[in-house]
RNA sequence: GGAGAAGUGGCCGAGUUGGUUUAAGGCAUCAGUCUCGAAAACUGAUAUAUGGGAAACCGUAUCGAGGGUUCAAAUCCCUCCUUCUCCGCCA
């Protein structure tokens, strides 16, 4: 299968090299694409010479076969020659499989080529605002920060987290956890309206779903890993959820499969200590609702149009204000090939911070996790798409930032209230 | 965690003394014959990837995964994975 994968990768990009070069470039990704197609070249030679030395050893001990069943002296075939072959054979094929593993070394690091419609950048800076929705509104007073009223209201608790766990931890008491447990039925409900399955997976997974999504091999160092079982734990449900198809072969008629998930999600945060240290945006551990995509390719361009729809309609049913965002070249994700970022109000800071991130892969998951469907008996990969339908904890924040009121109580977002049982949470102090 | 059994093509299922076996047989599917039409029957086709070729076609690899023995492995050896059964332990 591992075989399958790297020579259809490396055909994309022998024959569009020129354009592969200039994607990397735009991701500002140095990659030695020269040397890869010196390795493929060199690949094709063995291959082609081991084949013919196969070719040569297949008929010899055909022959003998036939010998041998009619009884026949068979001595006279054993010349030094068909030791030779054998040898010549072996060792060639050592040398194949050390090619191969360094072609795979580059491939598999080698990100998604970005669609044509995303903006050339260096960085977020160079992102595109495509829209806002809801205006936020004017406070008479200065609004607090989450955490501060969710300490004063006793729903948020950082010092029991930081005790049993840690930092970018939190501990939810009272009537947070009913918040938090009202918002993800809610995104749930409304997912499954608009035609997503529910679907529990597991948070723990193998290496090769992590590489089949394509957090491994290159952001390990974000992930958290049982060591003792080579497991990860999932930074998000897209992994496990995108990985259920991992080599099948679907049915056209199959397509599209559109399923909601709402799991834990566990990151390490490396290589962000000074940022979002506290509160809830952040953490290592978090609730979302994740958004996942099976679709035929010529459908994924509309498919993310409309999933970014999915996602923002959460966030306008809680009446929580959003811009919309199409990341750049410099600012998208290893497997994308597009992204839109929604970013929710924040009153405390008094500033957009992302919620959702929704992109379409194309084929590039499909080809890691070997995902195909028949179309007219042929079989072709299936393009893959996720969003967060929306980050469950960063929701919960929002709201707080959002909903406070002057006496430091917060009320519940109209839609919410029957899932919370209540429409305001009061300071008890 | 301990003991045992098994993993073959879309599915079922042969193969177990290595040798014209990519793999019998059945089911399913598709096409054709027959029929006014259908069923039945009959005939034929039906894996994937990759290399060569305009094509017909030819080659190579693949019988859970990886490695080994051999001129030759689905068949023998080693490691790993998964499933099932029994026991133990815990929810």
């Amino acid at each position: 299968m591992n075989k399958v994968e790297k020579m259809l990768d490396i055909k994309i990009i022998r024959e569009n090299i020129e354009k592969v070069k200039r994607a990397m470039l735009a991701r500002n990704q140095n990659i030695d694409l020269d040397k890869l197609l010196n390795l493929d070249k060199e690949r094709k030679v063995l291959v082609s010479e081991i084949e013919q030395l196969r070719i040569k050893r297949n008929r010899w001990s055909e022959e003998i076969g036939k010998l041998k069943k009619e009884n026949k002296n068979i001595s006279s075939y054993f010349t030094s020659d068909v030791n030779a072959l054998k040898n010549r054979i072996q060792e060639q094929d050592k040398q194949l499989s050390a090619v191969e593993n360094q072609i795979e070394d580059f491939l598999i690091r080698i990100p998604n080529i970005p669609d044509e419609s995303v903006p050339i950048g260096k960085d977020a800076i160079d992102n595109k605002i495509i829209k806002f929705v809801g205006e936020p509104k004017k406070f008479s007073f200065n609004p607090k920060y989450h955490w501060e009223i969710g300490e004063k209201l006793d729903i948020l608790d950082f010092n029991i987290a930081s005790k049993i766990s840690g930092s970018r931890f939190a501990v939810l008491k009272n009537e947070g956890c009913d918040l938090e447990r009202a918002i993800i039925s809610f995104f749930l409900d409304i997912h499954k309206q608009n035609g997503y399955k529910e679907i529990m997976m597991p948070y723990l997974v193998n290496r090769a779903s992590m590489r089949g999504t394509g957090q491994l091999p290159n952001l390990e160092e974000d992930l958290f890993r049982c060591a003792n079982d080579d497991l990860y734990l999932i930074p998000t449900a897209e992994v496990s959820v995108t990985n259920i198809y991992r080599d099948c072969v679907l049915k056209e008629s199959f397509l599209p499969q559109k399923y909601v998930s709402y799991s834990a999600c566990f990151r390490r945060e490396a290589g962000s200590y000074g940022k979002d240290t506290k509160g809830l945006i952040r953490n290592h551990q978090f609730d979302k609702v994740e958004l996942v995509k099976f679709v035929k390719p010529e459908a994924s361009d509309e498919e993310l149009e409309s999933l970014v729809l999915d996602a923002g309609s959460v966030l306008e049913l809680l009446k929580l204000p959003y811009r919309l965002v199409l990341l750049s070249t410099g600012d998208i994700g290893f497997s994308s090939s597009k992204t839109y970022d929604l970013e929710v109000w924040f009153a405390g800071n008094g500033m957009y911070k992302e919620i959702s991130s929704c992109s379409n892969f194309k084929d590039f998951q499909a080809r890691r996790m070997n995902i195909k469907y028949l179309e007219n008996k042929k079989r072709e990969f299936v393009h893959t798409l996720n969003g967060s339908g929306v980050a469950v904890g960063r929701t919960f924040a929002a709201i707080l930032e959002n909903y406070q009121q002057e006496d430091g109580s917060v009320t519940i977002p109209e839609v919410l209230q029957k899932y919370t049982g209540f429409g305001v949470i009061n300071s008890k102090k």
